[in-house]
DNA sequence: ATGGACCTTCAAGCATGCTTGAAGGTCAAG
DNA sequence: CTTGACCTTCAAGCATGCTTGAAGGTCCAT
């Protein structure tokens, strides 16, 4: 299979494809007498999981880590879930920053809606902020 | 006053203060006979300004439109308000998405829990993902 | 007059995950 | 034999908010 129905398959594109190499998170295919690169079904499956491990917020760095103890045949699943659990922790915190932002913000609205707008003078350049 | 000492009371960096100029929300100050930038006190509460929209979550293109509307003698508060509550909106957004990936992190979790081990076949890379 | 702290400009680098462009080769159909 | 779709590599661009580096000028104290 050829790059470009590789990507069709897995709804992606001969671009990151490349990068997905480039980047070590496919190895290098077999290539054609022409030098197409020639791709087994596997890689669809392969793609698919780095779609996966993306979509729960891995890195491709993170992703590339675990492919390549697959790789090297030993299971991931004990990084994996160190990572994910890692994962979760951080975005406990990102929520809770983004909590803590929106929380700002609303207060900053009430403060203005209490601030007369004669408070508003050019060098405070806003009283919203 | 010299770039090093604004940056100093405005706890931020000449290379910043540099920069802020370069992107609009610094006007050019004056220069003193070697060329050196010289700035006046009210600079200081200019960039704190800018660090409290920056606190906000407002991007330096926004604050640069804000401090835009207030250089040129109106008030920039509607147009503050309106950012404000569209950050709002995009903060709440994020706070679903995250708390989505949250959901399915954990998921994937109990999902790898509840799985046998030996269902982790190299084909499938990693049963928790 | 020399050292060091400060200033100048302009260019490039960082991090992330790709995409886009340039210049060119391959291959099947008409 | 030409057109067009596809492939190749390598380099650079995007977006954000800066920082860092290179090469050089200024100023004050010793």
């Amino acid at each position: 299979m050829r790059i470009g129905e590789l990507a069709e398959q897995a709804r992606t594109r001969p671009s990151t494809v490349r990068y997905y190499e480039e980047r070590g998170l496919l190895r290098p295919p077999e290539r054609t007498p022409a030098g197409y690169r020639d791709y087994g079904d596997e890689t669809v499956q392969r793609l698919e999981f780095i779609d996966r491990a993306r979509a729960a917020g891995l890195t491709l760095a993170q992703t590339a880590e675990i492919l390549d103890i697959r790789d090297a045949g030993r299971s991931p699943c004990a990084h994996v879930q160190d990572l994910l659990d890692r994962r979760l922790v951080e975005i406990d915190e990102q929520l809770e920053q983004l909590r803590a932002l929106r929380g700002s913000i609303v207060e900053l609205r009430a403060q203005a809606a209490a601030t007369a707008s004669e408070a508003c003078i050019p060098e405070s350049i806003c009283r919203y902020l």
